[in-house]
RNA sequence: GCGAGGGUAGCGAAGUGGUCAAACGCGCGAGACUCAAAAUCUCGUCUCUUAGUGAGUUCACAGGUUCGAAUCCUGUCUCUCGCACCA
């Protein structure tokens, strides 16, 4: 086997596909187009690893099979190349970010050609470019006028390490989603908002609307947390105070009511007696880390103020609470702690009073004048009999499911009541000394409670809920609710909102979880925000001919904010009033540049708009997407808020709702030991590494099959060895086969494997399509000789695996042309030949027959079989190939047609001949 | 706590009702080639049994549905990921 120089061929045909542009597109309305895009890279300085190869390969791999299905494929690459850690780099190195960043997009754009990817290069971007983002500044002020942006003081995530703000989305688990050491801290501070709510409702709708894994998609629903209520207005000191609830139908429930401690109004409630102990309060809580927040009790403290249930005309207490969230609903609860285990858990430890408003369908609170007098049978579950004597509680059933009797110490004395449903499996008793389970299935007929030794006794006025274990916070019937009672839950709600609207004190209302995107960030490396503070006019926005508000070169790092260390960039006048005014020196989020990239790809040198209508029409959406599920609440949320903001503001035809109707999302590549390959655990995997050892082409076709796409996988050493085999192989193989004509057989299998590789490069089953390649080769090897066309469509099935060896291939036997460019072969089902598989298998059993055989003899005789007998119904006798069957059994093989009279035969073998099943000889 | 997805032979990984003792790759074993090794080629690789056969036990664990289960249902254990006091 001769040793190919991969690295010398993929280094050729890199510069050929450059010199020839043959992957660079224009709009051609005659052909269909498709847009495959990767989620652009941030240029880290590190350069590119295996991981980053793994996630291309599988986009180009898809690009070029559609590219060679005859769709003008649009597969651009850029950077996301404004950020934190090049400015991070800049303090620490000294360099100047732009320096950096350029540095890094050099080397990645190198590792990126030497991976063989078909990008478009003509197309690359840079998010740091003046080019791309003083669109971002020129969107910023067509948000503005239509009242999308907002500038405004609220609590906000603040992380130390990076010194800037967070958006919600960049905070994870109470850290920051860069700095998974650092606790983010709560500033109140004025800053620059996107109305990303005012899409919520579209946002979510569309969600369905997508090709996307499920999992990402039920993780933007809960992002977006659409959750239907109602607001109901409760009266604090005379003022009527809209709070939130899902629960209204628990409105006769509410003993207090809890406000956040962050809430803006929160000082208007606290009176005179109680400044003291709330300050107190309030200092503790502010010193508390977010982390610990999350671990910590309900704690509180009263306010002093009371609030009026609209529908009772209660009074009562509002308490400070740790644990309401400020920026949801209303920043203030009304607490109910029968029914809320929150709730529940502050009234217990502050000993509010609690009130029980709903029961478990099915279940009836038994009175105690009822119980004591009677034996009795449970309205409800009418297979429950209850009989109470002399204050001793004993309960009989067949048939009811669960029956929980809430009792308190001893049994004696608490509340109780009975849950019912189906046949019946347990008997539960809590008690505040343990928890007893009785196991009621085994007992099939009625059993006495006082079996077990139980003894209840009840007490009228220890009737008294404050002793339950727990909320219940399910639905169920209302009881005392006054008019309400009886209802079930879901019609409650419906009545008491009714009730509520009439007297307007309350409506249906819809939260979302998902807040506006703070986008400012008090840092250098990134969009200016086109701002102009003037003491006279206020905020006045950068005039649009004014734009683009360049990112000065000069600034000071390490003392505040970077860009007000630039008295050239900070000193501006006013545009209203021409008077002395000062320039915003905050940066745009990051994510503000990555939500519009791939529509600046349609047109990426365009001087005068962000991009041509015309060009967005023709490219847009991207049909296939790619990328990681990091991104699935920032990105992918961002990009497409913006695609809908973009199309309303009419920069492109209103069918455009979604940037990204389907989305791949790649597994991550782990290494050799299993770890996700990080720089600091010393596992990462490099490129050229690899490529140097192995090629590209070989590094690709290993990567893609040593599992689904989707899956984490892991790098491993010894795998790869299997691939650069087989790589190998077909390129020793190839060009010495002979062309000619094709048998039967291999034209089938041919044909079946174009059939499966197209559709499971299709459903992105790339490690199948792997195998069905090294398959049909096996058997390619076998023949011996093949057409011009068949071996035409091996190359092609083979190149989006590896396109290297492919057009080497293609240009050592004789083919004109790029084989990226050639068609995508079409299979011949006429050629499909079922009966040839049925052969094949024959012959596989017939070769493992005689294998076993010859095993057996060694072992029984201990002799090695010499020369093998085959004897075969005389239609068979093409099917079985002498030279293939020696090749395969490593033995002399000669095949006789049974009615063969010159055949050799001494033990009458022949006898045992089937249809597919030939009889063997074996001396 | 809530939500999503997993657990398959020594390892990686296909397989979602019969064609499954389970593709493919790695590893390992045997043979061929060679003076020898590497490379390459062929075969084998759950257990027992066997002139090409037959039997048994498997797909985290325990039950169940079915004529039939790796695949469907229930429960348990376990791993990974996401959200996390959202009223």
């Amino acid at each position: 086997m001769i040793n190919y120089d991969f690295n010398k061929i993929e280094k050729k045909w890199q510069k050929k596909w450059q010199d020839k542009k043959i992957f660079e597109v224009n709009e051609d309305p005659k052909k269909k187009k498709y847009y495959v895009l990767e989620m652009f890279p941030y240029p880290s300085g590190n350069g590119l690893h295996m991981g980053h190869a793994f996630n291309y390969t599988i986009g180009d791999i898809y690009a070029r099979i559609m590219r060679m299905k005859g769709y003008n494929v649009l597969y651009p690459m850029g950077y996301d190349s404004f950020g934190l850690p090049a400015e991070n780099a800049a303090i620490k190195a000294n360099i100047p970010p732009r320096k950096y960043t350029d540095d890094a997009i050099k080397n990645f754009i190198s590792q990126q050609k030497s991976l063989g990817l078909s990008y478009d290069w003509n197309r690359m971007l840079k998010t740091s470019d003046l080019e791309y983002y003083k669109w971002n500044q020129y969107f910023f002020l067509k948000f503005y006028e239509k009242g999308l942006v907002y500038r405004k003081s609220a609590s906000v995530n603040w992380c130390k390490k990076c010194n800037s703000v967070l958006a919600n989305e960049q905070v994870h688990n109470g850290r920051c989603w860069r700095h998974g050491d650092t606790e983010v801290e709560i500033k109140q501070l004025e800053q620059w908002f996107i109305k990303t709510t005012q899409y919520a409702d579209e946002l979510l709708a569309d969600i369905k609307k997508l090709e996307w894994p499920d999992r990402i998609k039920i993780m933007q629903d809960n992002w977006i947390g659409k959750s239907y209520g109602s607001e109901i207005k409760f009266e604090i000191n005379g003022e009527k105070w809209p709070i939130f609830t899902t629960r209204p139908d628990t409105i006769f429930g509410v003993t207090f009511m809890v406000i956040s401690a962050q809430h803006p109004k929160l000082n208007e409630l606290i009176t005179k007696d109680y400044k003291k102990e709330a300050e107190t309060f309030l200092k503790k809580i502010r010193s508390t880390k977010q982390e610990d927040m999350d671990k910590l009790d309900k704690e509180g403290v009263f306010t002093g103020s009371y609030a009026i249930n609209p529908l009772t005309n209660e009074k009562v207490p509002i308490w400070i609470g740790n644990f309401v969230v400020a920026d949801y609903g209303s920043g203030m609860v009304m607490a109910v702690p029968a029914h809320d285990q929150r709730d529940f858990e502050f009234a217990k430890k502050y000993r509010i009073p609690v009130k029980t408003v709903i029961i478990p369908e099915d279940t009836r609170i038994i009175t105690i004048e009822e119980s004591l007098n009677k034996d009795f049978y449970s309205k409800v579950s009418k297979f429950a009999k209850i009989s109470i004597s002399d204050g001793l509680a004993n309960i009989y059933s067949d048939k009811v499911d669960e029956v929980f009797a809430l009792a308190k110490g001893n049994f004696i004395g608490s509340p109780w009541y009975i849950h019912s449903e189906g046949k019946i499996k347990k008997i539960l008793f809590h008690s505040s000394k343990e928890d007893r389970i009785f196991d009621w299935s085994s007992g099939k007929g009625i059993k006495e409670a006082k079996d077990y030794g139980l003894k209840i006794k009840i007490k009228k006025e220890q009737l008294d809920f404050n002793e339950l274990k727990q909320a219940y916070t399910g639905n169920g019937i209302l009881i005392n609710s006054r008019g309400f009672n009886d209802l079930r839950s879901d019609e409650a709600k419906e009545h008491i909102i009714k009730a509520l609207e009439f007297k307007k004190l309350g409506k249906k209302t819809i939260q979302y979880k998902l807040r506006d995107w703070l986008i400012s960030r008090q840092r250098y490396w990134g969009t200016p925000i086109p701002i102009i503070y003037c003491d006279k006019c206020g905020i006045v926005p950068v005039l649009e001919k004014d734009l683009p508000v360049k990112l000065p070169d000069k600034v000071k790092f390490g003392e505040g904010n970077p860009l007000a260390t630039s008295k050239d960039f900070v000193s501006v006048k006013c545009p209203k009033c021409k008077e002395k005014a000062r320039r915003e020196t905050d940066t745009m989020d990051t994510f503000f540049d990555s939500s519009w990239y791939f529509l600046r790809y349609t047109d990426n040198k365009n001087h005068k708009s962000p991009f041509d209508r015309k060009k967005v029409e023709y490219w847009m959406p991207v049909d296939q997407y790619i990328g990681g599920a990091e991104h699935a609440v920032m990105h992918l949320i961002y990009a497409r808020f913006f695609t809908k903001v973009l199309r309303d503001l009419g920069f492109f035809d209103k069918k455009i709702n979604e940037p990204f109707p389907k989305l791949f999302n790649q597994g991550m590549l782990h290494g050799n030991d299993g770890f996700v390959m990080s720089k600091s655990r010393g596992n990462v995997v490099l490129p050229e590494e690899v490529s140097e050892k192995y090629g590209i082409d070989t590094a690709r076709l290993f990567l893609m099959s040593i599992a689904s796409p989707d899956k984490d996988t892991q790098w491993s050493d010894n795998g790869i060895e299997g691939s650069l085999r087989f790589v190998k192989k077909v390129f020793d193989v190839i060009p010495k086969i002979k062309t000619g004509k094709s048998s039967k057989r291999l034209e089938s299998k041919i044909n079946q494997t174009v059939k499966n590789i197209t559709e499971e490069i299709m459903g992105f089953r790339y490690n199948i399509a792997v195998i069905k390649l090294r398959q049909l080769f096996e058997i390619i090897e076998q023949e011996n000789e093949i057409s011009k066309n068949d071996l035409d469509i091996f190359l092609k099935l083979l190149s989006p695996f590896a396109p290297h060896i492919s057009e080497e291939l293609w240009e050592k036997t004789g083919r004109k042309g790029f084989i990226s460019l050639a068609d995508w072969p079409v299979a011949d089902d006429k050629k499909i030949d079922a009966n040839l598989e049925k052969q094949e298998e024959a012959m596989e059993k017939t070769i493992s027959d005689v294998l076993n055989i010859l095993k057996i003899i060694k072992e029984k005789q201990g002799k090695d079989g010499e020369k093998i007998y085959l004897y075969v119904l005389p239609n068979e006798k093409d099917s079985y190939n002498e030279e293939m069957l020696s090749k395969r059994i490593n033995k002399k093989i000669k095949v006789y047609a049974v009615n063969d009279k010159n055949k050799y035969d001494p033990e009458n073998k022949s006898s045992k001949v089937k249809p597919g099943r030939p009889g063997i000889f074996v001396e």
